[in-house]
DNA sequence: AGTCGTTACGATGCCCGTAAGGATA
DNA sequence: TATCCTTACGGGCATCGTAACGACT
C-alpha cells in the first residue's frame, strides 16, 4: 500500500470515477493510475470500485470505508508537510481565505494589508463566492479559513463568531430622507425575516425593492435614487462614499455577526494564528484548539463572548 | 514522502533512536533505513532527529510533531487493511486480548470457548501481565482489547464497565469457620482500603496475612490452612474446588467491576464486536462507537447502567 | 576496541509513459 | 463512432543489500 495509490483512488472518487480525467488532473498517464488502483485492490484483496466491463460504475461498501480513511491519511500527509514548513520557513507559505463579499471588501481588506506587511513571504489567496459553497471549499482544502455571515454546521467544521456589525441607513446626501422604497442588506432569508420583525411598523410595511447580500449592490441603487439603503455600517467608506450619508440604525435592529470557520483538523501554521488574531483578538491559539475539540456548533460558539467582539 | 519512510522514523523513535536495532526488527538493512530517513528529512527540509556526529541523540521539536501525525497515518494504514479483511474474510483474523488473572481464568475462559466455536478461523492471542501495562499494550497495538479490574484513564483510551463480581468467603470444607487470619483479594490499594472500611469491625481488625490480586494465590493458602479467604465469588470452581466451601459475603462489601478498555481509534472488526457482546450484552456496536466519541472517562462510564451488568 | 551511522556501489525491481487492444454507450 | 479502461512493452529511476569508511563512547 502506497500513499500514491491512496491518492489515486481518492482522486478518482472525486472525479466521478473517471480515470482519464483524474490522470490528467494529476499530470500523469491514465494507464498508470488504472494499474496502481488494480494493484492496490489486489493487495487488499477487495474491490474498491465496481466495474461494468471496463467502466468504473460505483464505489463498493468496502471502498467507501477505505476512501474515508485514505482521505484522512492524505490530509495527515499534508499536515506533516505543513509542520515541516513551519520550522523550515516559519513565515512563508500561503494563506487561503474564503470570503463573503462584505468580509472581503470591508472587514479583512485593511487587515490583510497589515498581515502582508508582517508576513511578506506569505502569499494570500482570496476566494469569493456563494457562502453555501464555503463548506466544500474547506473540506476539499481549497481554502483554510473562511469568513462569512453564516455559521458553518458540518460536523467536520468549526465555526466561531469573530466580529459584529450593525445596520445603518444610507441615503444620497442631496436628498432629504423621507418615506421611500428600501434597499435592504440581508445574508439569508432568516436574517431578512428577523430584520422585518425588528423594524417599526411603518418601515416594515415599506416596499423592499432590493434585498441583497452584497453591500455594493445596495449602494449602487441608492446612488440611482431607487430608495434608501439599510446595510451594515461597516460597508460605508467615508472617502469613496462621501456623496452618501450614513446614519446608524436604532439599537432594536438585529446585530449581525461575522463567522470564522475552518476544518476541525486544520494544521494551524503560525501565520494562520496571526491572521485569526488580527481578525479578532478573541481568536487565540488555545481557544481555537479548544473549539476544535468540541463537536457541537453551539458548544463552539459558547467559547466566545459575543459582547467582547469588535463592533463595526 | 513515502509511508515506509514514516514507518522508519516512527520505529526508530520507538527503538530509542537506535537505527541498527530498528533495521533488524524490520528485517531490512541498516543503511537503507538510515538513507530513507535522510531522504525524508531532505524532502521536508527539516531535521527530525538531532545528530551528534553520526549518532542520533534526540528528536527535534519538529520531529515530535511529525512523529505524532506519522503514527496516526500508520495506524490508519492498518485500519485500511483491517477494513479490507473485513470484506475479504469477514470471520478470519486475530483477536488480541489483554487480561488480568481473574478475567483470564474465570471470566473469559468459557466465553472464549464459545467465541472460538463461532469464529473458528479467528486466532485468539491472550496476553496476561500487570494491569499497569495495559495502557502501553493498547497504545502500541500489541492487544486490541483488555479486560481488567481497573479503569483505563489515558485520553486515547476508552474504558467501560462490562461485568460485576462480589466477594465471598472461602474456607476449607473440613474446618469450622472461626476467628482466623484472612487472605484477601484486592486489585489495588484503593480497593483494599474500601474493603477494609466496609468490613465489620471484628473482621477489619483481623490479621490480613495475604493480599493478592490473583485468586489462585488466595486459594493456595486457604488450602494450606493459613486462614479464610475473601475473594471474588466468580473465582470458585465448583468442581476443582470441591474441597473448599464458598459462602457469599454480606451485601455491605464493595462490589467489584471488570473494565473493558480499548483504543479510541480501534477499528472494530465484526468478530471484535461479537466478543464484546459475548462479554456483556450491554457492549453493543452503537454504544461502543458512542463511547469512542466521548473524551471524559466518566462520560464513557455513564453510558453503562452498572445495575444491568452480569453479576458473578 | 567496539558500537554505530554514513557513504559508495551494483543489481533488482518497481513505476511511469507510449502504443495498441477491446468494451461500452 | 467516440469515449474509456485494460494489457503489453520498454526505459528510467528508486530502493535495497553488501562492503568499506569514519565517529563517537
Amino acid at each position: 500500500m502506497k500513499l500514491q495509490q491512496l491518492r489515486y483512488i481518492f482522486e478518482v472518487a472525486r472525479h466521478e470515477l473517471n480515470v482519464s480525467a483524474t490522470a490528467e488532473s494529476l499530470y500523469t498517464s491514465q494507464p498508470g493510475v488504472s494499474k496502481q488502483i488494480r494493484l492496490l485492490e489486489d493487495e487488499l484483496g477487495v474491490q474498491i470500485f465496481t466495474r461494468s466491463g471496463k467502466h468504473l460504475i460505483d464505489i463498493t461498501p468496502a471502498g467507501r470505508q477505505i476512501l474515508e480513511v485514505a482521505g484522512r491519511m492524505l490530509r495527515d500527509g499534508q499536515v506533516i508537510k505543513d509542520i515541516a514548513r513551519d520550522y523550515a520557513q516559519p513565515n512563508a507559505g500561503t494563506l487561503r481565505l474564503g470570503l463573503c463579499p462584505l468580509a472581503a471588501r470591508y472587514l479583512v481588506a485593511d487587515r490583510l494589508e497589515k498581515f502582508s506587511k508582517e508576513y511578506p513571504k506569505v502569499q494570500v489567496q482570496l476566494r469569493q463566492g456563494e457562502e453555501s459553497h464555503f463548506g466544500e471549499w474547506l473540506e476539499s482544502g481549497e481554502v483554510d479559513l473562511v469568513v462569512g455571515l453564516r455559521q458553518a454546521h458540518a460536523p467536520s467544521l468549526v465555526s466561531l463568531p469573530c466580529a459584529r456589525w450593525r445596520y445603518a441607513w444610507l441615503a444620497r446626501s442631496d436628498r432629504a430622507r423621507a418615506a421611500e422604497a428600501m434597499l435592504v442588506f440581508a445574508q439569508d432569508r432568516e436574517a431578512e425575516d428577523s430584520l422585518h420583525r425588528a423594524l417599526p411598523a411603518d418601515k416594515a410595511s415599506q416596499r423592499w425593492v432590493l434585498v441583497s447580500s452584497d453591500p455594493d449592490v445596495i449602494k449602487t441603487y441608492v446612488r440611482l435614487e431607487w430608495g434608501v439603503g439599510l446595510l451594515p455600517a461597516i460597508a460605508f467608506d467615508s472617502i469613496a462614499d462621501s456623496d452618501l450619508t450614513l446614519r446608524l440604525a436604532a439599537d432594536t435592529l438585529p446585530e449581525g455577526r461575522f463567522w470564522f470557520s475552518f476544518r476541525r483538523d486544520l494544521h494551524w501554521r503560525k501565520f494562520l494564528h496571526s491572521f485569526a488574531h488580527l481578525l479578532s483578538p478573541a481568536l487565540k491559539p488555545e481557544l481555537l484548539q479548544q473549539a476544535a475539540g468540541l463537536r457541537q456548533a453551539d458548544e463552539q460558539q459558547a467559547l466566545i463572548n459575543a459582547e467582547s467582539l469588535p463592533l463595526h
